[in-house]
RNA sequence: GGGCCUGUAGCUCAGCUGGUUAGAGCACACGCCUGAUAAGCGUGAGGUCGGUAGUUCGAGUCUGCUCGGGCCCA
């Protein structure tokens, strides 16, 4: 690698990073690193399926990453991981789209545009993105198998969910109630919560109070806040709260008696009352009330009464809530809660009429109010503004209704649920065992059925004649029953399948509903291997799995579906270690938004600075710990700095050199201290990241690489440069610089393994290029197929690493010191006290008082206990100690006394002199990007005789320093140029580089 | 409305079980170093640790309340 080259590697870091893609496509790397763990135990991870109607974003890139790391660290532990990429194919977001681009509204538009093309347009369209999602991904560096993928809307897939629930169908876990949804009358469809979402409107509605007739009471009401009056004609509760104090009030100038919350009397219109009583709320829980109107007199035992209900407050209304179970989620909990049921006839019907008045119910509510001001319950009528849902695809508002849904029992779960979660290592923990525990803690019946059409039918039948119904578990039953064969298990397939009743003879047609996406992905474990219709035999080694990793909002989706079925069908936990990562927000900290183009494009930003950069940037966050992450291009920038300029300057710092040297022999005979040193340093980083990677700590592998690059780079290659380039003259230099060699090989190749699962590219690099000057028999064609590096406590060196931290140390404070004197480091100085009593650190400076020297450019260092003020050694000139005044800078640091002696005699000026001017020539031979081994001739102009008198004599150190063959000397004005200072002084150069 | 997370320097964040004078990086200013490094190092300025009330000899840290931000659920 020439200089050129070098810089290059530096520059064009990213177009690097493709031609290693290349060469991995070349050796078929990610098969054969497969393939050399054959037949290794399998270390198993599921990969949650994306969906690919958009394309990746960061938040993809995130678990992409993530999903690769733990593999490829595991196959280097020696496991087999397997890696198979899953799309997700079901569901709201492709039906939307589709109906969008068909331009239908609504289910009864899709069934007369046709269920079967409209369905055949969703699997046409659903993954469309696919390629780019495959391109995003590769150049990410993730190696995952496309080729082999499932998908849900998969034949055989969808025939393992039919099993799956069949199998939970026979352990009695399903049953049929009623759900309260966002409900488009104006389509006759219920919405998902997520459509319900999308058109939030700032509404002024009608806010009414009624009075409410307590039974066995002559004048006494429950006063009753609603703003859909709509609703009261299905009132079929009331509910308070038993927490709150409730009054009872007489007006001054009426017989009627109040019940209202305390803090609520605001809402009666007069201030001329009296209290009469105040009781908590739970005295009047089970109070019966007479209905303002009777349509469902005598439909259940327990209903026109107070009950209790979570949802009541008092920051609007009375504090006493009317209930309608059909039209209200709130109201159907509630009146579930306390065993009001909801029968099903419903007053308002599919097309938003109020049955008993024919009119739409907005169009209904004057009459309403007429109604209530006749039968005298009306107490107050006014408008409030409010933000109410709208239908996004007719613009009319979205009403609340009760629609007939399918349910898994959950409740008989619960326990096992939150015994198996125990099992699980989250990271964080918190997420697991707060977030999630209290999830478990309060779950509810999970609603698995949607009336939709692009998805996996539920497979029930249902008799026409006598309501039998019967779950189907495979292709081949129904195929038996239907007598054909079936080709596809969408509804617009097997829809048009029935067969008689077992029964009565009846005819049986498949139920509409069609399930919720997240079954089919918390069934992906045993669906993604056709389970148990084939595989079965190794479905075991399949399952847990080892590994997961998803975003923060999985908690209450694919995490939660993967443990609620895992638990239902075999009572096991679904994945033993789960990685929860946070957000990926703007540079603001607001949501990245696809409309508002608030980001940089992620391919863009690996074309800048490199996939590895980018999986620093998002390693060194605290994003895989679930916090959000503020996505700033600064911070990747920031990675390239830290992380991957340096080891690329490390690598070719190392091949330029043994490039000049030719021939080397590696061997570890004669190790430095430094080199012991860095090699004790490196056996630190194996220990801690391999502890962190087995806590799935991956967040805080990074700071500790960091830590480590700064001591390669700023420590040790620098303070070692000179055994690399200097000529050996004999044997001790010769093996001396072996052992540089050696170390710094070593360190690198360890480096680039360890780095590996982290920085695929960045260690591929590293690794190629240290096995092309320098091969071992146990080298591998990829750095991926090596073993990850094992900790080996020989190589520690503890009392030195403690030695060389002492010794930074106390560089740095003299540095300080320096800079206070206002002396530069390249002026030498005579002498440094150093004055402690701690025995450790005497020994240790006295250890290492040559490279204090080296460090600091001090010719004598006096290491005492006292201080004591002679100066025995001889520095060039001897001071005159009596006759001159020490100047002596002071500084204290723990425990330690440095002195810093600033005093000049004419011989340290003039090497400071010397070492200015080597400093600007060799910045000269830099700027002219000259070879680190070429020749030069020098031509330097010079006006001061005494600067020249002193170059002149150092004219052997100034040619071996600068490679300088020949060096003229003349006066500055002859020599064309710029001035260039030293000291006082100004000169003129000239390089020519010789052949 | 509920659960969880979060608020520390201009920005991004460390600060474990409470313990001297609250730290780092970026940015800024100044300086230094360089025979790999389009790099690096040092110094400086900058904070009533969201607010408030408590517990304590002692609170950024624990507790209550409160304000702001986020995610999920309703």
């Amino acid at each position: 690698m020439t200089k050129e080259e070098s810089i290059q590697l530096q520059i064009n870091y990213p177009e690097r990073e493709e031609d290693v893609l290349k060469f991995w496509d070349t050796i078929f790397a990610f098969e054969q690193s497969l393939e050399i763990r054959k037949d290794s135990s399998e270390y198993i991870v599921y990969d949650g399926p994306p969906f690919a109607t958009g394309l990746p974003h960061y938040g993809h890139f995130v678990s992409s990453m993530t999903k690769d790391i733990i593999p490829r660290y595991w196959t280097m532990q020696g496991k087999l991981v397997k890696r198979r990429f899953g799309w997700d194919t079901h569901g709201v977001p492709i039906e939307m789209e589709v109906e969008k681009d068909l331009n239908l509204k609504g289910p009864s538009q899709i069934r007369k545009y046709g269920i079967t093309e409209f369905n055949e347009e969703c699997r046409r369209k659903v993954l469309r993105y696919a390629q780019e999602w495959e391109h995003s991904i590769r150049r990410l560096g993730r190696w995952v198998d496309f080729r082999n993928n499932y998908k849900t809307m998969d034949k055989p897939f969808m025939e393992t969910i039919w099993w799956l629930f069949h199998k939970l169908w026979k352990k009695g876990l399903f049953y049929k109630d009623f759900r309260v949804m966002p409900y488009s009358w104006r389509l006759s469809t219920p919405l998902s919560n997520f459509e319900a979402g999308l058109d939030y409107r700032l509404v002024k509605d009608l806010s009414i109070v009624l009075k409410f007739k307590l039974k066995n009471s002559n004048n006494t009401y429950l006063l009753v806040w609603t703003t859909t009056p709509w609703t009261i004609p299905a009132n079929l509760a009331i509910a308070i709260r038993r927490d709150l104090r409730y009054v009872k009030v007489k007006l001054d100038n009426s017989l009627d008696q109040y019940i209202i919350e305390k803090t609520c009397l605001n809402m009666l219109k007069t201030s001329n009352f009296s209290i009469v009583e105040t009781f908590l709320g739970q005295e009047i829980e089970g109070a019966h009330y007479e209905p303002i109107f009777d349509y469902y007199k005598g439909g259940a035992n327990r209903v026109f009464q107070v009950i209790h209900g979570d949802h009541v407050s008092t920051d609007m209304g009375t504090g006493l809530v009317h209930l309608a179970p059909a039209y209200g989620q709130d109201d159907f909990i509630a009146c579930k809660k306390s065993g009001i049921p909801f029968w099903g006839n419903h007053l308002v019907d599919e097309e938003g009429n109020l049955l008993p008045l024919n009119l739409n119910i907005k169009l209904a509510e004057p009459f309403l109010i007429n109604e209530f001001i006749e039968k005298g319950c009306l107490y107050s009528k006014d408008k409030i503004e409010h933000s109410y849902p709208y239908c996004w695809r007719s613009g009319t508002p979205l009403i609340y209704r009760a629609i007939p849904s399918w349910f898994l029992k959950v409740d008989n779960l619960k326990d096992s649920l939150i015994e198996n979660n125990k099992r699980i290592l989250w990271v964080p923990e918190d997420v697991g065992r707060k977030r999630f525990g209290n999830w478990l803690e309060n779950a509810q019946d999970w609603c698995v059925s949607r009336n939709r059409f692009w998805g996996t039918p539920i497979p029930l039948w249902e008799c026409k004649t006598c309501q039998h119904i019967k779950c189907i578990q495979s292709i081949s039953q129904l195929e038996a029953l239907a007598s054909r064969n079936i080709e596809d298990l969408h509804p617009h397939f097997v829809d048009l399948i029935c067969f008689s009743c077992e029964k009565c003879l009846g005819t049986m047609y498949r139920i509409p509903e069609v399930l919720d996406c997240w079954f089919e992905s918390g069934a992906m474990p045993y669906a993604q291997s056709h389970y148990p219709f084939e595989n079965s035999h190794v479905f075991k080694y399949k399952f847990p799995a080892d590994f997961i990793s998803e975003g923060l909002d999985q908690t209450r989706a694919w995490f939660y579906t993967l443990l609620i079925l895992s638990t239902a069908v075999l009572n096991e936990i679904p994945f033993r270690n789960v990685v929860v990562s946070g957000l990926v927000l703007d540079k603001n900290g607001n949501k990245m938004s696809k409309s508002r183009k608030n980001y940089p494009d992620p391919l863009l930003i690996i074309k800048e600075y490199g996939a590895d950069a980018l999986r620093a940037y998002f390693l060194n966050s605290s994003i895989l710990n679930s916090e959000p992450l503020k996505f700033d291009e600064k911070g990747v920038k920031d990675m390239k700095r830290l992380i991957i300029l340096p080891i690329c300057n490390s690598l070719s710092f190392f091949i330029q050199y043994i490039k000049i040297d030719q021939c080397l022999i590696l061997q570890n005979n004669h190790l430095s201290y430094l080199d012991k040193w860095i090699l004790s340093k490196m056996q630190n980083l194996i220990l801690e990241i391999n502890i962190k990677m087995k806590r799935y700590e991956l967040y805080k592998v990074v700071s500790i690489l960091i830590c480590f690059i700064d001591d390669l780079t700023n420590w040790y290659i620098r303070r070692n440069r000179r055994r690399f380039w200097r000529e050996a003259l004999n044997l001790a230099d010769k093996l001396d610089k072996e052992a540089a060699y050696f170390t710094l090989y070593s360190v690198l190749k360890s480096l680039s393994k360890l780095i590996a699962p982290f920085f695929p590219f960045l260690s591929e690099i590293l690794y190629q290029g240290l096995i092309d000057v320098y091969k071992e028999p146990q080298d591998k064609k990829s750095v991926h197929f090596c073993d990850y590096p094992t900790f080996n406590s020989i190589l520690v060196e503890e009392k030195l690493e403690t030695e060389i931290e002492i010794i930074r140390k106390a560089v740095n404070v003299v540095r300080i010191l320096r800079e206070r004197a206002k002396v530069k480091v390249k002026q030498p100085l005579g002498v440094l006290w150093i004055i402690t009593k701690n025995e450790q650190f005497i020994n240790c400076f006295c250890n290492h008082v040559s490279i204090l020297e080296q460090e600091l450019n001090i010719k004598q260092i006096i290491i005492q206990k006292e201080f004591q003020q002679d100066i025995t050694n001889n520095i060039g000139e001897s001071f005159d100690v009596k006759d001159s005044n020490l100047n002596v800078f002071w500084m204290t640091q723990e425990g330690i006394d440095y002195g810093l002696l600033t005093n000049l005699t004419p011989s340290l000026i003039e090497e400071g002199l010397v070492r200015e001017t080597l400093s600007v020539l060799q910045k000269l031979r830099k700027n002219m990007k000259l070879e680190v081994s070429d020749r030069i001739m020098l031509k330097i102009g010079i006006e001061s005789e005494f600067l020249m008198n002193t170059l002149k004599s150092n004219e052997k150190l100034l040619k071996d320093e600068l490679l300088a063959v020949k060096i003229l000397w003349d006066t500055k004005s002859i020599v064309v140029g710029q001035d260039i200072k030293i000291g006082c002084f100004f000169i003129r150069a000239i390089i020519n580089k010789l052949d």
